[in-house]
DNA sequence: CAAAAATAGTTGCATACTCAACATTTTCTT
DNA sequence: AAGAAAATGTTGAGTATGCAACTATTTTTG
């Protein structure tokens, strides 16, 4: 058992997903962005396009359905977006951003490209379109969805 | 706002955390592990010493001390871990495996590499190094703890 | 040395995650 | 067309997370 796990790719990634997180959160706070980390993955699909379905969303962020069907509950509340049913399939239900969501996009958009550049100080260019790749193959690896 | 934060590289290194952790979660259950994903995390450091204080956990595996208590509480209720009052300074309490702890490690650690393989499949060794190499510089910009 | 500051661990609160069971609605089979 | 199977979203249970307030203990400092 001499192989060192701490050191695999795998454990890296999640302590880099880990602090990348807290810092974005923290980073969210600071700038009075009424959002989270992880509910900021699920507006990112909708600022790129709206009217999508719950089972969509879960698959672009790689959630289960249950955990979005509680994220968006959160951002109804707070208004950032609304649930409609759609007529041609009475089953689902499509998001949309209400203007105030709709408003966050630029400035919670700045926070991530700060907090991106925070965190890639010092990074060639070229390594991180290779880590780019292998993170791309790992999710292509590991999932269906999509 | 042309950049396409989906395609970043700490967007994809998110969602791959996110996969990777499912993926292991279910490997550790098919296996009858009685561990998540995330309770083998800290247990790996356990694994490789002992009688490490909950602090130096936290900071190990980079989450809150609040989330290590929980998580040992978890671990000594299931009879994995064991707490003991440090003697030289009383605030501290260090982890110490039990036997049946300690006889979780080798087969564990063949579900997690397996689910390496699982994961890495296409991928270049030299490729690999690099993204290793760029996780790395991401948590040591992101963290000072350790 | 006594008061103040720092450190270790615990716990309440709000959020988040998976899984599984469930209701509703649609699609597939025969 | 009727019954079976599949798909969509909701919810309860158990686990997990960060933050902040709190207690107990140690260290610093004045």
């Amino acid at each position: 058992m001499k192989y060192n796990i701490q050191q695999s790719f795998a454990f890296l990634n999640g302590i880099a997903a880990d602090v990348l997180d807290k810092r974005l959160n923290k980073n969210l706070r600071t700038a009075n962005m009424p959002m989270t980390t992880e509910q900021f993955r699920v507006l990112v699909w909708l600022w790129e396009q709206d009217g999508r379905s719950q089972q969509s969303l879960a698959c672009l962020s790689q959630r289960d359905k249950g955990a979005i069907a509680r994220i968006l509950s959160i951002l109804e509340r707070k208004d950032l977006i609304i649930r409609k049913e759609d007529i041609k399939d009475r089953r689902v239900k499509l998001v949309f951003l209400t203007d105030f969501g709709n408003s966050l996009k630029e400035e919670s958009y700045q926070v991530i490209l700060d907090t991106i550049d925070e965190a890639l100080v010092g990074i060639k260019p070229s390594d991180l379109m290779i880590g780019k790749a292998v993170l791309q193959q790992i999710i292509a690896n590991l999932t269906d969805c999509k």
